[in-house]
RNA sequence: GCGGAGGUAGCCAAGUGGUCAACGGCGGUGGGCUCAAGAUCCACUCUCAAAGGAGUUCGCGGGUUCGAAUCCCUCCCUCCGCACCA
């Protein structure tokens, strides 16, 4: 915000201007017919809050690239419409009916953007107790603030997730999954909600989007005491190997309880949690972790172990009870030597009856890894100075370290008996299936870290029985995917091995939720909501159709309608007769369907390749037919700011409605693909903005100048500076295009507009005024405007409406190339170097100076390097060799043993040859440009030859060369 | 750990076999303009030399090549994804 405006406020009101003519005019709303259709499409916002800077890089790259694809004659659809399935919009909600502050008062901000009254905002904001007021406000005003941003968008085919129409799309496509046999039921642990008694997701967990929550699957094992197993819960099971003892919180409440019918011994939490985990629990009686102390049980391989007591085990994790590894578990390791210290443990126990036991414990090796001993958590407690089992922070650092090191890299040891060798990563289910053959294993969840859900429950890990997953890992599917992704072209290519990767890994995937807006899953009769990303995979096809069907009766929109309009199944006369649909409407959707699918291109950020994208393509080459398979995806990556990423409660977005008081769109659109490529990071900087800006201004300022006038009347000859500047327009034209074929748009608004905007201002210092100029120019911008108004098309419209222009630029023709004056380019770029030169010499010898002297070189010079460039070899000896065969080189052997080893040394640059200009060409070019250098350097500038027995005092006419003329400064 | 991307001058960042001491921007220095500031324009901004020159540079270390920022190998470091979350 630190940007100031007024500068801006002129172009601002241009594009009010046009955008106001624009969708008036709905010139972005194609026919669904002609040649060259390219349907393009990009994720539908989710409508919980309004967009940010960050989500608009994604649409300004496809907005400049379907303006590029309209221009160069493709029929352009780009249509739009709004996410509103899931949870996060119902979380919203509740938070507000809640009277929750922090939420209130961001969503206050957030319509803030839109109204003005304060009375209006509270108004608004309270309404949002619906959450289908949410989704439909913010549906609402993010479509007015892409039409700010001036993209060219078909506004015509806008529908929600939530609409009744879209529900009937979406049973549509799940019956055809159901019919595929895509669709299984299994059981699924989900963080839950013991208040809401409800899954919940990232959105509805306090702080859920800083401290992410998951689920570790832990392997309870099982130690026997009398009739009853006192439980431990491990993520790594092959340390009941090496467990010297178990260790409770002596001040923690444990049952004993019934569970699953046999008896358990494990914390009071824990049993609760358990019931969420589909098993049965009857607490039989309670009692204090002391009780405990001292009671041996037998661990699974029949050894005697005996409980102790430890203040670092929290009750309310797995269990309660943990299993000692003092070996290899740094809080093992602490807490023993805790005891062993006796008064150390800071618990208030009586030690005595104990005494034996502690004393009797010996660590058991049990994993070897690189650059450790028998005791890693002995070593490591050592290294970083732990004192005792309460130097947490050290301690959960130092068991990340060694149990990621052990789990990757260690060994196990012949402790480990029949599992001795194994590899401890590949291990854990074999030694599960040996526990279990004992009877010895149970599987408990427990999150990874304590949460509390908004609504101020505890989440909890649950088990959801009977949920529906798709099953992505069908064979026959999965096949079907890789087909269509051999298919399919990928900018940046380097994106597809994670495309791969990606594919290769999804299995099955819960589909459906037990709350959230959406479409009802139709094959059940408990109530379960197709979730947000398993119903936004094919939408694209909704898109073709659906201003056809959207004031039908949505009852009608029957399974065989859409059979028949994406499928071509049956025919259009039974479809009328069984949905009742007129037969006209069922026709002209099949016709558009089939005119505009496939998705020619789909772009989006890169966040969505390992779901959304993945699910597209899965569900695209199942269900439809490949001509109807998508053609091309492109990505981007993310945006930041000033190096951070955008958060709300980082406080640095910047949502898109203020674009145009802060900055102005075209100045918003040009810096978001100036500042990077596609594969790299945008970071928005208000001094790089800045930047931006005046160089847009400068560009605006002087290019409205340029076109104040009609087209000047000019028929004369046309200058070396005129010709050059129009062949360098051409054969910027030439680089663009290329560009926007390779998607790389900051190459494309680097080179036509900031490159192109320097060699402009170039060319007018070259050539002051006159009709000339202002013709040449006035051609120049003709063509330099068609090629800025995919990225600037505001300015590029005003501009091209001063120039008298007929119709919109959007709509134009991009230029065409031809090489018409190209021989000025290499002519421009010999020149460019005789200027660096006499800047060099002239910042070399610090003194006043009043002339330059220019020496071109004799003709045998040039001579020599065509021979020379002729040669397959073009060594000193070969050059010499064949300079005494040619009659007229003969004549100058002695200079040429001088010039030859420097020769051959640039020949064996092959671009210096590629770009050789003649005598008559690099005269030609400096003295048309004679005047213009002495402008430049405030000098008298002379042209001469080698051979003209001219001024020379300083003896430097013989140094002359092709391409490098001799320099003397006066 | 697996998969992906990347490490380039004070900072950001282009460049993927020779036109590279390496585009561009920021920052810095000097200068023009101005009463002055801002804005703007010009020059310089690795080291040395100072008539267009030389040397040493592109994470570390090796290798291929007449020639490497660019290709190959070892290592070090950073970022992203690894699921039920949009």
């Amino acid at each position: 915000m630190q940007v100031a405006t007024s500068e801006l406020d002129e172009i601002r009101a241009i594009e009010r201007k046009w955008q106001d003519r624009w969708f008036g005019d709905k010139i972005f709303e194609p026919k669904s017919a002609g040649p060259k259709k390219y349907f393009l499409t990009t994720p539908y916002p989710y409508t919980s809050g309004p967009q940010h800077i960050g989500h608009t890089r994604t649409y300004n790259v496809a907005d400049i690239h379907a303006r590029f694809m309209r221009m160069n004659g493709h029929n352009v659809l780009w249509p739009m419409a709004w996410h509103i399935t899931g949870t996060p919009i119902l979380a919203i909600s509740s938070c507000i009916e809640r009277r929750e502050s922090a939420t209130i008062a961001l969503y206050k901000n957030y319509v803030r953007l839109y109204e003005d009254d304060e009375s209006r905002v509270e108004q608004i904001v309270n309404s949002f107790v619906d959450p289908w007021n949410i989704a439909n406000y913010f549906a609402e005003k993010i479509a007015p603030d892409f039409k700010k941003m001036g993209f060219s968008i078909d506004w015509s085919r806008q529908f929600t997730t939530g609409d009744l129409v879209y529900n009937q799309f979406i049973r549509w496509q799940y019956g055809k999954l159901m019919e595929l046999g895509l669709i299984v039921r299994g059981q699924h642990p989900v963080l839950f909600c013991t208040i809401d008694q409800n899954a919940v997701g990232e959105d509805d967990i306090a702080g859920g989007d800083v401290k992410k929550i998951s689920i570790d699957d832990y392997v309870g094992i099982k130690f026997s005491l009398d009739e009853a197993y006192v439980v431990t819960a491990s993520l790594r099971p092959e340390t009941v190997f090496a467990v010297t003892n178990l260790w409770v919180a002596p001040d923690a409440t444990y049952v004993k309880a019934y569970v699953d019918g046999e008896t358990w011994i494990v914390s009071l939490e824990s049993a609760s949690k358990l019931r969420y985990q589909q098993r049965e629990v009857t607490i039989i009686e309670e009692f204090q972790g002391t009780s405990l102390l001292g009671a041996h049980c037998v661990s699974p391989l029949g050894r005697k172990i005996p409980i102790l007591p430890a203040s670092f085990v929290d009750s309310d994790h797995g269990t309660g009870i943990v299993m000692s590894v003092p070996a290899h578990a740094p809080y093992d390791w602490a807490a023993l030597n805790d005891l062993k210290q006796q008064g150390s443990t800071g618990l208030d126990v009586d030690l005595s009856s104990l005494r034996s036991d502690i004393e009797a414990i010996q660590p058991i090796s049990l994993v070897k890894i690189d650059g450790y001993g028998d005791f890693p958590a002995a070593e490591l407690c050592e290294r970083y100075g732990v004192r005792s089992q309460r130097d947490d922070e050290t301690l959960s650092h130092i068991t990340n370290i060694l149990y990621r090191e052990e789990f990757y890299t260690g060994i196990l040891k012949e402790t480990a008996e029949q599992f001795d060798g194994r590899l401890v990563r590949d291990v854990k289910q074999d030694i599960v299936e040996f526990l279990n053959s004992r009877n010895a294993a149970s599987s408990i969840y427990e999150t990874s870290t304590k949460g509390l859900c908004r609504c101020g429950g505890r989440v909890v890990v649950a088990i959801e029985p009977g949920q529906y997953f798709l099953n992505y890992g069908d064979p026959h599917w999965k096949e079907k995917a890789f087909e269509l992704l051999d298919q399919l072209e990928i900018v940046p290519e380097i994106y597809r091995a994670q495309f791969v990767q990606t594919f290769e890994w999804l299995d099955q995937r819960p589909c459906v939720r037990r709350r959230g807006l959406g479409t009802e899953f139709p094959f059940s009769t408990e109530h379960w909501i197709i979730e947000p990303l398993s119903d936004s995979v094919i939408y694209m096809a909704l898109y073709t159709v659906i201003q056809h069907i959207r004031e039908c009766d949505p009852k009608r929109l029957t399974p065989a309608f859409f059979d028949y309009i994406f499928l071509g199944k049956g025919h259009a006369t039974d479809v009328c007769q069984q949905t009742g649909l007129p037969e006209t409407v069922i026709r002209a959707a099949r016709k558009d369907f089939i005119y505009w699918y496939p998705n020619d291109h789909r772009h989006t950020a890169i966040a969505h390749i390992s779901n959304h994208l993945s699910f597209f393509l899965f569900h695209h080459a199942i269900l439809f037919p490949e001509p109807c398979w998508p053609k091309l995806v492109t990505l981007n990556e993310l945006l930041v700011r000033d190096g951070v990423k955008m958060s709300k409660s980082k406080g640095n977005v910047i949502p898109i409605a203020t674009v145009p008081e802060v900055y102005s769109a075209d100045l918003v659109r040009l810096c978001l693909v100036s500042i990077a490529d596609l594969n790299s990071t945008v970071d928005w900087r208000e001094k790089e903005v800045e930047m931006v800006k005046k160089r847009l201004l400068r560009f605006w300022h002087a290019t409205k100048r340029d076109v104040e006038a009609a087209r000047p009347e000019y028929n004369g000859p046309l200058s070396f500076a005129s010709r050059w500047i129009l062949a360098a327009t051409k054969a910027m034209v030439s680089k663009t295009s290329e560009a926007a074929h390779q998607f790389s748009y900051r190459k494309y608004v680097t080179e036509a507009f900031f490159e192109h905007l320097n060699r402009v201002e170039e060319y007018k210092s070259m050539i002051l005024g006159g009709n000339e100029r202002r013709r040449t120019l006035w051609d120049v911008i003709d063509i330099w405007l068609r090629v800025l108004a995919p990225v600037v098309p505001h300015i590029a419209e005003e501009l091209w409406e001063r120039m008298l222009k007929s119709g919109y630029i959007s709509l134009a023709e991009f230029p065409l190339y031809d090489d018409l004056y190209a021989e000025t380019l290499p002519q421009k770029g010999f020149l460019d170097g005789v200027i660096s030169d006499i800047s060099n010499i002239q910042a070399a010898i610090k003194r006043e100076t009043e002339s330059v002297f220019i020496y071109l070189p004799a003709q045998w010079k040039y001579t020599l390097y065509a021979v020379a460039r002729g040669l397959d070899d073009p060594s000193i000896k070969n050059i010499m060799a064949r300079a005494k065969e040619d009659p007229f080189l003969r004549m100058y052997m002695k200079e040429i043993a001088h010039i030859a080893p420097d020769l051959a040394k640039s020949l064996a640059h092959e671009a210096l040859s590629a770009d050789a200009l003649d005598f008559q060409a690099e005269s030609e070019t400096l003295l048309a440009a004679k005047d213009y250098m002495t402008r430049k350097f405030g000098k008298h500038v002379h042209v001469c030859a080698e051979n003209d027995n001219v001024y020379d005092p300083a003896n430097r006419a013989r140094r002359a060369l092709p391409m490098k003329p001799a320099i003397y400064v006066e």
